[in-house]
DNA sequence: ATGGTCGGTCCCCGA
């Protein structure tokens, strides 16, 4: 089975460049970030045209994630555990799907940007990290196939930035939050791209300004994270860059995993 | 040629 992770930039704005891709790559499933819409918003009957299963966490105007599934969605939560009152941020969807070999539990993820580090926004993404680890670990405690995709924004390697110097100030590649994702791993994840693959200059995102794509001005901060349950199943792994070159493109690029599950 | 971006709550904020 495939499984992608893609952040969108909109769904809506977004929907032909999707629809085109998915039915190029077909994946089984996609976790989605942000959709920037709420969920009556969410464009459902062209997604359900091409076979998928839905399940939303949406939210007017910024972030927002989903997942599609063309294997039944068993159960779904909307939100990352261990949150207040405060976080209405709409950046986690966990699922379980029922694959051919048994039930397989993912997470569409939208982590934080940070920026600038010397803001609540800085704070707010290291808390966040600290939430998501506890989870993670709540998680492989289960000992299921386990998929945590998503939009980490973290460049946790020199390596997966074009330039270290020009990043050194930014909230992607903080020590704290570079710290905090080798943490996670840590806690017993395999990182889909280092274990089949792992080459230097190998981007998942360019940002629209300054031409970064046309300059190769990218970083690799999409990542799928997997259980031991799920690492064992792993095939090959595949950054899908030729989607940064389509119409309207998102400025990320969707990571793809193939699972023998 | 000293610039060069998107998207949405749309002229300002977030990325």
């Amino acid at each position: 089975m495939k499984i992608a992770t893609w952040n969108v930039n909109s769904v809506r704005t977004r929907l032909p460049t999707i629809t085109k891709w998915l039915q190029e790559a077909r994946p089984d499933v996609v976790c989605m970030q942000e959709i920037k819409c709420q969920d009556a918003q969410f464009p459902y009957e062209a997604f359900e045209a091409l076979g998928y299963n839905i399940a939303v966490h949406g939210q007017k105007a910024y972030n927002g994630v989903a997942i599609l599934s063309k294997y039944a969605i068993e159960e779904s939560t909307n939100g990352l555990p261990g949150g207040d009152e405060t976080d209405d941020h709409a950046r986690y969807i966990e699922a379980v799907i029922s694959a051919d070999q048994g039930p397989m539990r993912l997470a569409s993820i939208y982590l934080p940007n940070g920026n600038p580090k010397d803001t609540d926004k800085f704070t707010y993404k290291l808390n966040w990290m600290h939430r998501l680890r506890a989870h993670a670990k709540t998680l492989l405690a289960f000992e299921e196939k386990l998929v945590l995709a998503g939009d980490y924004n973290v460049i946790f390697r020199d390596e997966d930035c074009w330039d270290p110097k020009v990043w050194a100030d930014d909230a992607l590649f903080a020590p704290e939050v570079r710290d905090e994702f080798a943490a996670l791993m840590w806690e017993g994840f395999t990182d889909a791209w280092l274990e089949k693959d792992g080459r230097g200059h190998e981007y998942t995102f360019w940002d629209y300004q300054r031409g970064a794509w046309q300059r190769g001005h990218g970083i690799h901060i999409d990542h799928l994270l997997l259980s031991p349950q799920a690492a064992d199943a792993l095939q090959s792994v595949h950054i899908a860059k030729d989607a940064r070159a389509m119409d309207k493109p998102s400025d990320h690029v969707p990571v793809v995993i193939e699972l023998d599950a």
